[in-house]
RNA sequence: UGACCCAUGGUGUAAUGGUAGCACAACAGAUUUUGAUUCUGUUUGUUAAGGUUCGAAUCCUUAUGGGUCAACCA
């Protein structure tokens, strides 16, 4: 039953009750109101709720939290799923709590024939009034003394849409001196005339999330109902509502949400983003919802490690968000296929290259798609007498530490020949415009009888035959560790520089991309292609950079 | 001026009255035809004060700090 991974403090609670015999089998549930798209925080209680009933033998249900008709839309119905998918699991039943809004609405007439509801003339403010403050008693009014038929009559009346958005509401009659302040006598239906995107017009009342979420796990018979922090004190409610109605008894349990530095997990800030633009949509590769990050070059595998690793608790945290690139590394090392793409180019002349056999000035060159992984084959590269190399993989004036190409010194090309740099060339201005360098041909790849040790060794692309991308490359969408702690508004915090659009310069198999691979670029970082991407412009978003202990080197002489 | 939840290295998370461990980060070194990967090692921690106990990160008390609660949102 377990792994090798301790226990966190909700499986503990399963394994006591599944011990006791209290449950033969445990039943969670993904509840997401469909009101926008998936992040990676949701990704963690998906993780944990489908998590814990594979690893326990149970069920997990994907139920839509559909209360409220005015926010919530089938788009973002279709994306839950299918990011739920995505991500690789799979949920036992499909439900919506407007399934439940029959169910619901006898639930509410048995509160009111119990003498536990009533409905309520008083206007928004009144009732906001009469609540009082945490360190306040609320007082209740008049209509609390309706009778039961009154109530029945009336309650009647709303579901016919006699009376207006506002005119009344059922409140559960409980208690309006508890220093809870969801106990002083919450609301439990309010009118709304709006569409709904599942029962469309067949209702104009609609039950509060506290009404709907606790009957809907106890009517699915969820033992375990995971959600997060913020929810504690509804929890004295949700059961107050089970015992009053006397059905099943589903349990809450709460744990702390996930936050990741230097990003937002806000539903309604990300829908802010979008729908100001500063994004160019929910799955905008910056984004940290599922469909940004799946555009991004994340795999399925990534997420849930990352979500393994970092636990599941009750206190507040805040998660590095290099922890999720090291897992995002991690997996793509083993998986990626590797390529030679050339960012900033100089060009380097082998001034001593001519293929003897072929009479040509080019030759081709086996490389490894991926040394991680043998079974991923090999392919061909073109080597000649024109290349480009990055431009900082030169250095006119080597520092001590510099082990790449500069005058006089030699280097590798990755999976070619050792080449030594004869004569810089530089244009009028000064700017250096080509490098003049001499081969050895006895240092090939493979065969190597030159004797040579090198320190350095470069990516390269030949000269001739290199095609040109698009890269994009994504930073942090914020500037500060927290922006949702920050006292401005979070917007000011974001970072102008989050999107770079660069030129690249790649070897010529990179026209046999598909979008369903992952690469690296050798000593740059991981890609993958863009959903915009087309024969005629390649286009590829960088998912994450390789580490780069050099640049850590070369700041820290700074 | 209330109620509730929480407190372990820089960040997370274990240790469930008996050796404070793991991951990331950081640092140092080895290997390397990617300054990547891999490998080895190092640094850093129980919020505080009392109490219970042979023994406390763990139990109790108080304090301190952080969070949540006054939507006809979920």
């Amino acid at each position: 039953m377990s792994t090798d991974r301790s226990l966190n403090f909700i499986e503990e609670i399963i394994e006591k009750d599944l011990q006791s015999g209290a449950y033969s089998q445990i039943c969670t549930r993904f509840p997401p109101e469909p009101n926008g798209y998936l992040h990676i925080g949701h990704a963690k209680s998906i993780c944990l709720n489908f998590g814990l009933s594979l690893k326990y033998g149970g069920k997990t249900n994907l139920r839509f939290d559909d209360t409220n008709p005015t926010t919530e839309e089938v788009e973002y119905v279709e994306s839950i799923k299918e990011d739920i998918g995505w991500l690789g699991f799979k949920w036992s039943n499909e439900f919506y709590a407007s399934d439940y809004f029959e169910k619901l609405y006898e639930f509410a007439v048995i509160l009111i024939r119990k003498g536990f509801a009533y409905v309520d003339d008083s206007s928004a403010d009144e009732i906001a009034e009469q609540k009082g403050t945490p360190t306040k008693s609320g007082v209740r009014n008049k209509y609390a003394d309706r009778t039961v038929e009154e109530n029945l009559k009336l309650f009647s009346e709303m579901r016919e849409g006699k009376y207006n958005d506002g005119e009344k509401i059922v409140r559960a009659k409980i208690d309006m001196e508890s220093s809870n302040m969801l106990m002083r006598d919450p609301i439990l239906y309010r009118i709304k005339k709006s569409h709904h995107h599942r029962t469309a017009n067949k209702w104009c009342i609609y039950p509060m999330y506290d009404f709907a979420h606790g009957q809907s796990d106890s009517i699915e018979n969820i033992t375990h109902s995971i959600c997060t922090l913020e929810f504690i004190s509804h929890r004295e409610l949700y059961n107050w509502f089970i015992e009053k109605l006397e059905i099943f008894q589903s349990k809450q349990y709460e744990f702390a949400r996930l936050n990741l530095s230097f990003t937002i997990m806000s539903k309604r800030k990300l829908l802010q983003l979008v729908n100001e633009k500063y994004v160019t949509g929910w799955d905008d590769p910056r984004m940290p919802t599922i469909s940004g990050m799946r555009r991004r070059g994340y795999t399925p595998e990534s997420i849930r490690d990352f979500c393994e690793k970092i636990g599941i608790a009750k206190r507040e945290n805040i998660i590095d968000v290099g922890l999720l690139e090291f897992c995002v590394r991690e997996h793509l090392n083993k998986i990626a296929l590797r390529r030679m793409v050339v960012f900033d180019p100089i060009k380097v002349v082998i001034t001593n290259y001519q293929n003897k056999t072929l009479n040509e000035n080019f030759e081709y060159l086996n490389t490894e798609n991926n040394n991680e992984d043998p079974n991923a084959g090999m392919r061909k590269i073109t080597f000649g007498k024109e290349l480009l190399i990055e431009r900082n993989d030169f250095m006119e004036f080597p520092t001590k530490k510099y082990f790449r190409l500069s005058p006089g010194q030699m280097v590798r090309l990755k999976s070619a020949y050792i080449i030594k740099c004869d004569e810089i060339i530089k244009d009028e201005l000064g700017n250096i415009s080509e490098l003049h360098c001499t081969y050895f041909p006895e240092s090939k790849s493979g065969s190597d009888t030159s004797g040579l040790h090198v320190k350095g060794t470069l990516h390269w692309v030949g000269a001739s035959n290199a095609v040109e991308v698009e890269v994009r490359e994504y930073d942090r969408l914020f500037n500060v560790e927290d922006p949702s702690r920050e006292e401005r508004d979070f917007k000011e915090f974001i970072n102008a520089n989050s999107l770079k659009s660069v030129k690249g310069f790649a070897e010529p198999s990179i026209k046999n991309a598909l979008s369903s691979e992952r690469f690296q670029f050798l000593r740059k970082g991981f890609y993958c292609l863009d959903k915009e991407s087309t024969t005629e412009n390649l286009i590829f978003n960088r998912t994450v950079t390789l580490k780069d202990s050099w640049a850590k080197e070369i700041k820290k002489d700074k």
